[in-house]
DNA sequence: GCGCACTATGACAACGTTGTCCCCGAACGG
DNA sequence: CCGTTCGGGGACAACGTTGTCATAGTGCGC
């Protein structure tokens, strides 16, 4: 701006008028200062700006999961669209489930003075926040809640959805209904084994440990998973599994096998309709909690200062065929 | 840290070396320090660190279609992987194909002052990036070349991955092979084109230009495309098709219907494998794309000062079924 | 011709840091 | 006892902006 300032004839001060589209420049010197921005190729440096001006950096911080993962990047692409209208960029980082991850990228993005941060937490805790919160950055945590802060957050119904799964398949006469989800000490998958659980008990078919497997996450695992319940004394007719990675796995540990159990998948995924037979399930939307989360975001932003609120939203049965198969 | 070196009782340089593990205060000095930090909750400005030291902001832009898009995602999953080895953010935007908004995004990001930009560009027309890229700020295209500017670019090999499906169809028995492609602006659909045209002379069995179909992009359009060309005088017996929402679309579309084409799309997607006939695929690594133009960036950032490169990536043809149907 | 409003512009401080330079006091050798 | 050295710490400027206030010039009414 110094040497705008100066090819120009002016004082950076009036070069900054020009930037500014402020009033009271003439235009012939408007013009000049125009023309020795575009010689230089100057372009204004936003910190300065925003460190002088003491306002926002017009960013905000989406800590997620993995942005590879499409349910993820689904939610992504919502909250860049939310932030775009409000004129916001959004930086990204993957925790990979790891909470230390979590933290670094949760504070590093502090430390750049992000308007808000929008976190898929990793871990269950989150003290290390109070601080930024305190000081005035909104956070609302996606898809599950924090650990040990109260603060807002968007969740999906997910103990509604696996019940309606149970129920689903009962309707269809099965009894013998595994579950099949991720390690439990995430929050979605102990949630949806809960849903599980009440769904088996709301059917009068009782809730047995010995149908339940929890954590595996490669297609060995699955697979070894499926063989010991379809194999066991007492075989399970119907899985329901705890997330789209764990659904894909089982279609592809069931592919070709003659008796396969009937199945719903929590979460949906692209071609689960071409699929034979296509596949049920829990469909719930990733771009509404990406959007759900951001305009919760933005409202703090927009200075609402109401008490936390807790976001569930609904999920609902998408069946398509794997999941009525008769038992 | 005025108000940290003031309940410390010391000068806010004394803070600032306490922040910044400086050699050369008192510990005990330095626990008073850290206890107001602590107590306060203060956290460094790094837009300030930044502006004051003249370094680099410790962030890299990535200007995409859409994260959304699975193959996309997994372009920012691989560019952030590589940024964080680096110790950098990444700061994504999605362009939609609309070359004003991929400028607008651009340009947002150098008056951040990002250390370099990734940009999959949407038009051809990049020259507003040349007083950026003179004034020191690396930029790598990726999937698609600029249009009229010289600078690192990272692509697929196009033209031999589609003559490769045209000769592997010709191979079985096919001559009447479609093309069913994106809209004809866009450089990697025209590539694909080229690529097809290059594989229908090589294989005799010639260009025809009835074959060709550009610019379908929904799934209506894809059936009406796929029914003209099952449907001439002298049908298509092979379709070969130019990317992945496409080859979805056409899957789609030709589901449950009797006589099927052979088919070969380009682009790899999850669970092709799964579908009945399976899809056989020109694949190509997202991962690998966004790896190889983010070390290229970060090359330039190291001080790479050779000439611009141009980095083809190839790729694979993948044999499930849907391709291998005589005709 | 004088005061006044008004326009166009500039000087300067400040945002929150850090680099440079300087200063104070204690320890130590001669 | 004095000069030197060194460890610990502070004052100040500067990074690139913008907000505040001041100022020079111009035109206008009386």
């Amino acid at each position: 701006m110094n040497d705008v300032a100066r090819l120009a004839g002016v004082s950076i001060k009036t070069v900054s008028r020009v930037v500014n589209d402020e009033a009271g420049v003439h235009p012939a010197t408007a013009e000049r200062v125009l023309a020795a921005i575009d010689q230089l190729g100057f372009r204004r440096n936003l910190s300065a700006r925003n460190l002088r001006r003491g306002s926002s950096t017009g960013t905000i911080g989406l800590v997620l999961e993995d942005v590879g993962n499409p349910f993820y990047s689904g939610v992504t692409r919502a909250v860049e669209e939310i932030a775009r209208l409000r004129g916001r960029q959004v930086i990204t980082g993957s925790s990979d489930e790891d909470p230390a991850r979590e933290r670094e990228l949760s504070l590093e993005f502090c430390s750049r003075r992000v308007d808000g941060l929008l976190i898929v937490p990793a871990g269950l805790q989150h003290g290390y926040l109070v601080p930024e919160m305190r000081a005035g950055t909104p956070v609302v945590f996606l898809d599950r809640p924090a650990g040990d802060v109260v603060a807002d957050t968007v969740l999906v119904d997910n103990i509604g959805g696996t019940a309606e799964a149970v129920a689903h398949l009962a309707s269809f006469g099965h009894r013998r209904i595994a579950f099949l989800g991720d390690a439990p000490d995430i929050f979605t998958a102990n949630e949806r084994l809960r849903g599980y659980r009440e769904g088996c008990v709301r059917a009068g078919i009782g809730y047995h440990e010995s149908l339940v497997v929890m954590g595996p996450h490669d297609e060995e695992s699955v697979r070894k998973a499926l063989w010991g319940l379809q194999n066991a004394a007492d075989p399970a007719t119907a899985v329901v599994t705890g997330n789209n990675r764990i659904t894909v796995h089982a279609v592809r540990a069931l592919a070709g096998s003659t008796a396969r159990p009937a199945l719903v998948g929590f979460d949906d995924f692209e071609l689960a309709d071409l699929l034979s037979p296509p596949v049920t399930v829990i469909a719930h939307d990733a771009s509404a909690l990406g959007k759900a989360a951001a305009d919760l975001l933005f409202a703090r932003l927009d200075g609402d200062g109401s008490p936390p609120r807790r976001v569930v939203l609904p999920v609902r049965l998408v069946a398509r065929g794997s999941g009525e198969v008769r038992a």
